[in-house]
DNA sequence: CGCACATTTGGCCAATTGGCGAAATGTGCA
DNA sequence: TGCACATTTCGCCAATTGGCCAAATGTGCG
């Protein structure tokens, strides 16, 4: 009669993740990066400076949520950006930031 | 000569800040019905199904990366989206959940 | 004032995160 | 085979997160 309550963001859950595996300022570097073309992993670990044990781990949570694929080549394991979609991300991010500064309100939906 | 590594991602910390607010299932919830316009706390904690305090620290970070503003009027304290662009996402994260089922890529940029 | 109500804040705690270096795994080549 | 290289996985650890309840704060009303 009065539960239901935890399901009601079950919905949620999927999106949030994706979500999540963006919010972080390596994996964003790397998501640009990855928008210019396929990388791989040292050639990320390199623009991101870190190592590249880290820089596998964040791929790796990328990949969980479908956001990029990869495919081994050689010795080498490639990456590519699998949803250009969030590139528009960035647009909004980047107004935000101005708003933040300038103190004015952002654009519509 | 090697170093200025840890400031390559500097430029990415306040946008991975605006998406961490956002990926979690309760504030992606809170967004969608403010999208609907403004609501005081208790609303939302009715709609997301949490405790009061709980919703209250979740519009809290909403609030600090400056996606929502409140405003208090008597008792209550009515929470209104700031940024509407963030209603973008919405689109592409149900694409790319879709893409996962499907099993087939999104769209472009 | 004093109570009811709405909201925020503090304390606590279990779980997750992100970094590192070391070790394990995989590939190509001499 | 054996070495060099690329990548991933493991173990460790400090920091953050998200939930709850209780306490503090703020507002309106009688």
């Amino acid at each position: 009669m009065h539960e239901v309550k935890a399901a009601v963001l079950a919905r949620y859950k999927t999106p949030a993740r994706v979500l999540k595996a963006l919010a972080h300022p390596a994996r964003l570097r790397i998501v640009e990066e990855l928008a210019r073309g396929e990388r791989c992993v040292c050639e990320l670990a390199e623009c991101v400076g870190l190592g590249m044990s880290t820089v596998s781990r964040h791929l790796g949570q990328l990949r969980a949520v479908g956001l990029v694929e990869d495919e081994k080549r050689g010795a080498q394991v490639f990456y590519r950006l699998r949803a250009r979609c969030v590139l528009n991300f960035f647009e909004c991010l980047v107004a935000l930031e101005r708003a933040r500064r300038g103190e004015e309100v952002p654009h519509a939906a």
